[in-house]
RNA sequence: GUGGCCAUAGCUCAGUUGGUUAGAGUGCCAGAUUGUGGCUCUGGAGGUCGAGGGUUCGAAUCCCUCUGGCCACCCCA
C-alpha cells in the first residue's frame, strides 16, 4: 500500500508463482531442445527501424503500443515488442543459415507493449518461442505447430483449440485485400460505423463483423484466391496434422496482427480465456520478413506463446495441484528448546551441507521462535521433512527427522541423515547418477 | 488510444443523511503448553482510509486532479 509500487501494467512474479513460472520456461526449454532448437539471446533495446520495417509500420503493434525512447546519443531505441524481428536479424547477421539449414532456434524472455492494461494483458509480458529460419517447407510448419501443442499438453493443458488459416503469398493477400474493399465499398451506407472505419485500415475485421453478418456471408473468400502452390503449401500442413492427429479448426477469419506473415498462420486459444484475451499464443510464417529489414530473402516460420497466460489457466483450473505443492525448500532444519544457538547453528549448517550436496534443498531456523511457530513456518514453505535439533540430539550427535504429512517422526544419528532425507522424500539412495539426472529434468517434482 | 466501474489492516471485506478514538473475519506475533504444526482460549502488533488539492466547524464519506486496478472497444500474449 505505501512505498513505490511497480509501473503501470508491470507486476511481479512472485513465489510460489515464481516457481511455477521457472518451471515452464525450463519444460520449454527442454522439450524445444529436444527439437533441436539452440537457445539465443538477443537485445530487450532495439533500433526502433527494427520493428518500424520488420513488424509493419500499419500494424497496431507499431503504430500505438511501441515502447520508445531517445537514448543519450540521440537514437531511438524501443523495447522490443516481440522477439522474432530480432532473432531473425540476429540469424541472418550472422549468417547462420549457411551453417545450417533450417536454423532452429528458441528464446525466452520479457517483451513491452504500450496497450491499456487489463487482466491477462500486460505492459511487460513473457513469451517463450521458437524460430525455424531457411526453409519454405510446410513440414516445418507442422513442426513449429506440433512442438507448441506438445508444450501445452506437457503441461497438463487441456481445453486448448488450434486455429490455422494460410493468408497465401504477399501478392495473393494484397490482392484479396482490394478485391475485398471492391466489394465492401458499394454497400459502405449500408455498414455498421466500426465497419465503415475498419473498411481500408484493416478490411479482413469487417467478416467478423458482429451487428451484421448478411455481407460477410457472400464476401469473397480468401481461401478461394490461392494459387495452387499456396494452396498445397497448406493442404501439407494440413495432412500432417491430421496424420499426427493433432485436432484443428480451420479459421478463415484468422489474420494475425503482424505484417510480415504469409502463408500458414495459427492461434492457440483456451476456453477458460472469453473473447477479449483468449490467446495464448500463436505464430506463422514470415516468408517475406528478411527483405523487410534489407537482408537476403530468407523464410521461415515460428511461433511465440505467452508465459503469463498460461500460468494464469493453469493456476485457474485447479491443474496446479502441481503449483500448490511448489517447494520453496524441501526440508527445513529448525532448532528446538532452549540451546545455544550458535551451537545448534553449527549442526545445522553441517547437516545442511550434505543435505544441499546431495541435491535436495535445504533451509535454516535457528531463531528462538516457538517450535509451534517454527514447524508452521516450514509447512508454508512446502517443505516435507523437518529435522529438529534439540538438546538431546546435540549432546547424542543425532537429529530427529519428521515427516510433516504423517506427522511421524525417528531419530537417526548425524552420518545418516543424509539417506534418511532421502528416504522420507521417497527418493532412491542418493548416488552420484542421481544429481546427472537432476541437473537435466526440472526442479521440484 | 476511447468509454465505464472501482481503490479502507498482509488478505477478503463492513463502515448509516458528512459527526468524536475507523471495525470484523482471516493471517501474523506472543502466552495458556522451558522441545513438536492446520483445533481451542487469551492478549498484542499492524491503517498517511491509493496520492495531492478543494468544500466544510468537521471528510474514509462530497468535488477536482493524479496514480493504480478491473470491464468493454481496438488488438493481441
Amino acid at each position: 500500500m505505501s512505498g513505490i509500487s511497480v509501473s503501470r501494467g508491470m507486476r511481479d512474479i512472485l513465489p510460489p508463482m515464481s516457481i511455477f513460472w521457472e518451471q515452464i520456461i525450463a519444460r520449454h526449454n527442454l522439450l524445444a531442445g529436444r527439437y533441436g532448437y539452440a537457445p539465443i539471446e538477443t537485445p530487450i533495446l532495439e533500433a526502433t527501424e527494427l520493428f518500424s520495417r520488420g513488424v509493419g509500420s500499419g500494424t497496431d503493434v507499431v503504430e500505438k503500443e511501441m515502447y520508445t525512447l531517445t537514448d543519450k546519443g540521440g537514437r531511438s531505441l524501443t523495447l522490443r515488442p516481440e522477439a522474432t524481428a530480432s532473432v531473425v536479424r540476429a540469424a541472418l547477421f550472422a549468417h547462420l543459415e549457411q551453417r545450417t539449414r533450417p536454423v532452429r532456434l528458441r528464446y525466452s524472455g520479457p517483451m513491452f507493449r504500450y496497450d491499456r492494461p487489463q487482466a491477462g494483458r500486460y505492459r511487460q509480458f513473457s513469451q517463450v518461442g521458437v524460430e525455424c529460419i531457411g526453409e519454405l517447407s510446410p513440414y516445418l510448419d507442422f513442426e513449429v505447430i506440433a512442438l507448441a501443442m506438445e508444450f501445452y499438453a506437457q503441461c497438463g493443458l487441456s481445453g486448448t483449440s488450434l486455429q490455422i488459416n494460410s493468408l497465401g503469398s504477399r501478392e495473393e493477400r494484397a490482392a484479396y485485400r482490394s478485391q475485398l474493399i471492391a466489394y465492401y465499398e458499394p454497400e459502405v451506407a449500408h455498414m455498421c460505423g466500426d465497419c465503415q472505419r475498419r473498411l481500408h485500415v484493416n478490411p479482413l475485421r469487417l467478416l467478423d463483423c458482429k451487428v451484421d453478418h448478411r455481407l460477410a456471408q457472400a464476401a469473397p473468400r480468401l481461401i478461394d484466391q490461392l494459387g495452387p502452390e499456396s494452396r498445397q503449401h497448406f493442404e501439407t500442413v494440413q495432412m500432417c496434422l491430421a496424420e499426427s492427429g493433432v485436432g484443428y479448426v480451420t479459421n478463415p477469419l484468422l489474420v494475425r496482427g503482424l505484417d510480415y506473415y504469409c502463408h500458414t498462420v495459427f492461434e492457440i486459444w483456451h476456453e477458460s480465456l472469453d473473447g477479449a484475451q483468449n490467446a495464448l499464443g500463436g505464430g506463422g510464417r514470415y516468408d517475406g520478413l528478411a527483405e523487410t529489414m534489407g537482408f537476403p530473402s530468407c523464410p521461415g516460420v515460428g511461433y511465440s506463446l505467452g508465459v503469463d497466460r498460461l500460468c494464469a489457466v493453469l493456476e485457474n483450473r485447479e491443474q496446479s495441484s502441481q503449483l500448490r505443492e511448489q517447494l520453496w525448500t524441501e526440508v527445513a532444519i529448525l532448532s528446538v528448546g532452549d540451546i545455544a544457538v550458535f551451537e545448534a547453528w553449527k549442526a545445522a549448517s553441517r547437516l545442511a551441507e550434505l543435505i544441499r550436496g546431495s541435491g535436495v534443498s535445504c533451509s535454516l531456523d535457528v531463531s528462538a521462535r516457538k517450535v509451534d511457530a517454527k514447524l508452521k513456518g516450514a509447512l508454508a514453505m512446502g517443505a516435507r521433512v523437518a529435522l529438529l535439533l534439540g538438546e538431546d540430539e546435540l549432546r547424542n550427535s543425532e537429529v530427529a527427522v519428521r515427516l510433516l504429512e504423517s506427522r511421524s517422526q525417528e531419530q537417526v544419528p548425524w552420518e545418516s541423515t543424509v539417506s534418511a532425507v532421502h528416504r522420507a522424500l521417497g527418493h532412491p539412495e542418493p548416488g552420484a547418477s542421481v544429481t546427472q539426472q537432476e541437473a537435466g529434468r526440472p526442479v521440484g517434482r
